[in-house]
DNA sequence: ACTTACTTGCTGTTCGTCAAGCAAGTATTA
DNA sequence: TAATACTTGCTTGACGAACAGCAAGTAAGT
């Protein structure tokens, strides 16, 4: 009993450490969404996570060094998500899979976070890097779904699958920049709409 | 020669505010293009536009106003570039003409401008009315075009004009957000082979 | 003259950064 | 195992720069 109310054990430094520097980057990823790339201040940051106002420049040294681990950390959670996803079917199916995960169960405030971060990726180039990273994940995962495509013939021989790729993701990216300004955005019609238009502009035969 | 040293002439009242203001909009919207929507001060937008650091403040009451101002600006920009557009062709043709225009002689900086502008109207609803409003236009003309293509027998009957508008609206939104951060991107071919798919899933026959 | 356009000086505030200190955890020695 | 020295995690206080907003002034136009 005594000792029960001391809910906290004993944790080594680095476990110290680490926990703060995870829930410092997650808060500063709540304000992101919520206030914009720089509506923010690293005072705020400490004390969403539950420390002090000087934490967050103690440990990541400046403002823009925070917002990176952001970026990272955002891009990180999309791949985790990704890997999570089974995979049952290849070709023109499991694009339309990968689509409607996209549009409908992608965490709207992670999205809100991601679409700052690529607008302002414009201006910081460690920002730009982290952002191509994403991207060109996305992109290969799409071509090479293609690819798939083509050779269990589901998918036309001379279709191309880098721009066919590319045509892809620009429409998720547009199309999750209006869902964020309006949630009410019928997301999934046009999503269902463009895969149509893919199984007739893609299908062999 | 003597009052040819003189380059100013008299001018109006009127013209003299009138002229002054715009000049502090443009300023505003290349700082806004340049640093993103927040990242520069009212001073620099007076010195930029050849003024006193005080007069942004004076004229438009406070930053939001002018940023507001911006956003309707480069709006109104648009619809200027676009009222410019000859129109040769109806449906399929004109709508490919359309897409063409804006990948390819959109100018960068006012796009630049968009897209902080865009992202940003997530926060302020007075940019997000704005925002719409050229959504709504740039739909609606999309949505019209793909009728009068089925009243001329180029496209399908069968098809959904305000998907499809939301559809190519949400690629090109996409493709610009990429063609900013890269100018390199492969606007054009990607802008092609959209073309091509559209032929392939509207058009009649 | 007087009204309107524009400038300059000022003020209060916000915030990033730094530095000094306290507290929690770890290693060493006996 | 316990006392001591040391390291690392975290907090508090302070400073200075940046900047929006205001108010009182000067210049241009009528």
């Amino acid at each position: 009993m005594a000792t029960a109310v001391k809910t906290k054990k004993r944790r080594t430094q680095a476990e110290r450490r680490e926990e703060a520097e995870e829930k410092l980057i997650v808060a500063a990823t709540e304000l992101v969404a919520m206030k914009g790339f720089d509506g923010f201040s690293l005072a705020e940051v400490g004390d969403r996570a539950g420390y002090s106002r000087g934490l967050p420049g103690h440990y990541f040294g400046s403002k823009i060094e925070l917002q990176n681990r952001v970026a990272e950390y955002v891009v990180n959670e999309f791949y985790v998500d990704a890997a999570k996803l089974e995979v049952r079917e290849h070709g023109l199916k499991r694009i339309a899979s990968l689509i409607r995960h996209y549009l409908v169960s992608s965490k709207l405030e992670r999205v809100k976070a991601l679409t700052f971060l690529f607008t302002h990726a414009q201006l910081e180039d460690s920002l730009k890097q982290t952002m191509t990273k994403l991207h060109n994940q996305a992109l290969s995962v799409l071509k090479q779904e293609i690819e798939l495509g083509i050779e269990n013939g589901t998918i036309r021989k001379d279709v191309d699958s880098d721009l066919q790729a590319g045509i892809i993701y620009a429409f998720l990216r547009g199309q999750l920049g209006f869902a964020v300004l309006d949630p009410d955005y019928e997301n999934v019609k046009l999503g269902e709409a463009f895969i149509q238009n893919l199984k007739k502009s893609l299908s062999a035969e």
